[in-house]
DNA sequence: CAGTGAGCGAGCTTCCGCTTGACTT
């Protein structure tokens, strides 16, 4: 039983603190917030000043519990809960919640070192009640919004499988994504001419330059090339100046999780995963941060790493100040605890995200790039236009020979290489010119990512919400994240060469997506409601705005009572109107035209099973015809054709074997049934135009390739098979899939070599479906 | 790898921020 005892947030923090103080001392820890108000009722009394009811969490009682003993038994408590407003709260709720007086010893530090935690323990202050408000006023207000919205919206619109909610991050959040994809809708590609050339120097020497402006018209670009013809060229300019670029400072949340979105294509979510892996390890500082700040002692590590791994002209000291005007910094930026250490992990994702987090840390720390950039311009004897070529050449690596920030857009800047040698004045020999036609680029979709940075921006969303918000506009399909294959368009392209002009047409594919994301017809109408009954609160400045009345509470100027009084009256007038008003169909409906075979009216609707088009009536005599829309289409804009040509499908087309085949699009795309079998379309089959002969070839393939599954069977135990699979072969052994180690020739495997694969392999199946998220998520909602 | 869609009424859903596991698929 020790003297001290010690409450943070965190387990793993915990333990390093311990560890630090010594056995005076035991360090515990409340894992997060431990009251809040019940789940199933608002909780809050506007009737009365506010009043909120709290309640410890479910999942809370046996820490609680066990605090209080522990409480019990010290002479001294010590409240270590973050240095910020939640934290400065979960501590008031604690002492609450275990009977500690009000004078009860509040801590605080924001980086884990021993100087810091003795600073700390030296100056203990009390609860800062001014502080606690702010964090009640935050909680109440999105209480209020997300528990009176979110009703309306059952009341008003009801559509879409899983209950529809609000909220004042989740609903900013579709809102962006909703306003970019008309913006792309709108958007009106132009295109225009790009001029390049090459020139021969000799000895295998090339020099490529390019026209500073483009031409909007190919006659333009066709009239300068002609120009070009028989001209002359030489170098009239040369001009090197020098450059510098600077490091990224290091990782907070959000942009940990652009560049491993960036650089190793891993969700949002998944980043956390892995770097709480690296956290509980010890690897890492605390990974929920918005600061970009490291501790001292941090810093002098990572100048003995690059002292002693890079030289000490490699080393700058640099420190950074955050740019978001919302951050907290109650904590270091994200960082290796050791610089020393280079693997982190046996995980391969692990590894990958420690290297990166190490690098970027690192290089923080490290000294400019010198740079020097060389322009050349080209004169042309027939013309007053001139060409340009420009190189760079690094003159010194500095934090370059670690890492570089990568771009968000995809934009085509090429590297730059090294110009060859050139004077001014040197004649140089055309080999030829092109004027290629470029299209101007829609704004790009969001990414999971890039949908953080920009909340981020916007002072939406903490550090810890950032993963949960996406996974919500998800689970409530309001977004969707997908793949969506390009469209294919010309482009024309002129080349002079030989002092002839020839052209030629040719196709590129363009707008291919990958793991964006889309809204959905319902976050689109969803979104309109909220916008026009609730303007202010999907305000995008709404956050900003309550934020700065959260710190005068913070400072005692304003009451907590006072300020969430002036809100709610407003607030809530606002949503006892929307419950007055009639539903509005308008919002999930939408008139196409006339069928031309029945004249019937078609509209396409939105209902409990998502968006589908409706040829007729349901007063009408005879029934509606009903077809869902497919991936990728949306109520606001599909077209009559569009709409009139998903009721050609289902499609008989022809036998085999005298059965029928049918052809139709489902939840995994195109297919066609046949005697009670589903085989795939190939994406480049159209499932409208698709024939008889190419049908009976897909269901033969995929037969074909059933029979080659089996490699080889055991008579020793028939659940031990060597099966061909998508991925290769591999041992099936009752439900469990084992790899086969590689140089292992599969037809090759006896049973006892199954057997030894098999053994210390996990009793559960390894790779699993992706389908039940949702349900995993219903389920547990419910369970609590 | 389906076929569902109106309207009625019952009874259900819901927020944001702190923390980890537990548990499917």
């Amino acid at each position: 039983m020790s003297k001290n005892l010690v409450i943070v947030e965190s387990p793993a923090k915990a333990k390093t603190i311990e560890s630090y103080l010594g056995k005076d001392f035991t360090v515990k820890s409340s894992f997060g917030h431990v009251r809040d108000l019940p789940e199933h009722d608002m909780g809050v009394d506007v009737e009365n000043g506010f009043k909120p009811v709290y309640e410890i969490s479910a999942d809370k009682v046996k820490v609680i519990n066990e605090l209080k003993k522990l409480a019990k038994e010290a002479e001294q408590v010590w409240l270590a809960t973050d240095d910020d407003r939640e934290g400065e709260a979960i501590s008031w709720h604690l002492k609450e919640a275990l009977g500690l007086p009000d004078d009860t010893k509040r801590i605080v530090f924001r980086e884990i070192t021993k100087s810091a935690l003795q600073n700390a323990i030296e100056r203990p202050r009390n609860i800062d009640l001014d502080l606690v408000n702010a964090q009640q006023a935050r909680r109440i207000l999105d209480r209020l919004v997300g528990y009176e919205l979110s009703p309306v919206l059952w009341k008003k619109i009801r559509i879409g499988k899983s209950s529809l909610s609000a909220g004042r991050v989740q609903s900013v959040a579709v809102r962006v994504i909703v306003d970019r994809e008309r913006e792309i809708d709108a958007f009106q590609s132009k295109s225009s001419f790009k001029v390049t050339a090459r020139f021969d120097l000799g000895n295998g020497k090339i020099l490529n330059a390019e026209l500073p402006k483009n031409f909007d018209k190919e006659a333009e670009a066709y009239a300068f090339l002609e120009k070009c013809i028989q001209a002359e060229f030489s170098i009239k300019n040369l001009e090197t100046k020098p450059a510098k670029k600077s490091p990224a400072p290091p990782f907070t949340t959000s942009t940990l999780q652009q560049e491993a979105s960036r650089k190793l294509s891993f969700s949002v979510s998944q980043t956390m995963t892995i770097a709480q892996k690296l956290y509980e390890a010890g690897k890492i500082s605390y990974m929920r941060t918005d600061s970009t700040n490291l501790s001292e002692e941090a810093m002098g590590k990572a100048k003995d790493q690059i002292n002693s791994e890079y030289g000490t002209e490699f080393h700058q000291r640099r420190t950074y100040k955050t740019k978001s005007e919302s951050a907290q910094e109650a904590h270091e930026a994200i960082r290796p605890t050791d610089f020393s250490t280079l693997v982190a992990s046996k995980d391969r994702n692990e590894q990958r995200l420690y290297e990166l987090i190490w690098k970027r840390a690192i290089a923080s720390q490290m000294s400019d790039a010198q740079l020097e950039r060389t322009t050349a311009t080209i004169g042309i004897s027939t013309t007053k236009e001139e060409l340009v070529a420009q190189g760079e050449v690094i003159k010194f690596e500095g934090f370059l020979k670690v890492y570089l920030e990568s771009n968000d857009d995809d934009s085509d800047e090429e590297q730059k290489g090294m110009l060859p040698p050139l004077n001014i004045g040197q004649q140089l020999n055309l080999s030829d010119m092109k004027a290629t036609e470029r299209y101007s680029r829609n704004p790009p979709r969001y990414t999971e990512a890039s949908l953080v940075k920009k909340l981020e921006e916007m002072g939406i969303g903490r550090p810890s919400t950032y993963a949960p918000t996406i996974s919500t506009i998800l689970r409530r399909g309001y977004v969707v994240k997908e793949d969506r294959p390009g469209q294919e368009r010309e482009f024309k392209e002129l080349t002079l060469r030989n002092n002839e002009i020839k052209g030629k047409v040719s196709k590129e594919t363009y707008g291919t997506e990958k793991a964006k994301l889309f809204p959905t017809s319902t976050g689109m109408i969803v979104n309109d409601f909220l916008v026009n009954h609730f303007q202010d609160i999907v305000d995008f400045s709404f956050t900003a705005n309550v934020e700065k009345d959260f710190d005068n509470i913070a400072e005692g100027k304003v009451s907590w009572q006072r300020m969430i009084d002036n809100f709610y009256k407003g607030f809530h007038k606002k949503v006892a109107e929307a419950e007055g008003e009639k539903i509005d169909r308008s919002l999930t409906t939408r008139e196409l035209g006339e069928d031309p075979n029945s004249g019937k009216k078609v509209s396409v609707r939105v209902g409990k099973y998502g968006p589908y088009v409706q040829i007729g009536d349901v007063e009408d005599e005879e029934k509606p015809k009903f077809a869902s829309l497919q991936k990728g289409q949306l109520m606001e804009t599909i077209t009559f054709e569009e709409a009139m040509e998903l009721f050609k499908l289902p499609r008989e087309v022809g036998f085999y074997e005298d059965k029928g085949m049918v052809v139709n699009i489902g939840k995994y795309g195109p297919y066609v049934k046949h005697d009670d079998k589903f085989y795939s379309l190939s994406p480049t089959d159209d499932p409208m135009a698709v024939t008889e002969e190419r049908l009976i070839e897909i269901i033969q393939e995929k037969r074909k390739q059933e029979s080659n599954r089996i490699i080889r069977e055991y008579d020793e135990n028939p659940n031990a098979k060597v099966l061909n699979g998508k991925y290769g072969p591999y041992i099936a052994f009752g439900k469990r899939n084992i790899k086969i180690p590689r140089g292992t020739e599969p037809t090759s495997l006896t049973y006892e070599d199954v057997l030894k694969l098999a053994e210390g392999t996990e009793e559960k199946p390894a790779a699993a479906k992706a389908k039940g998220g949702r349900k995993t998520a219903a389920k547990k909602t419910k369970k609590d």
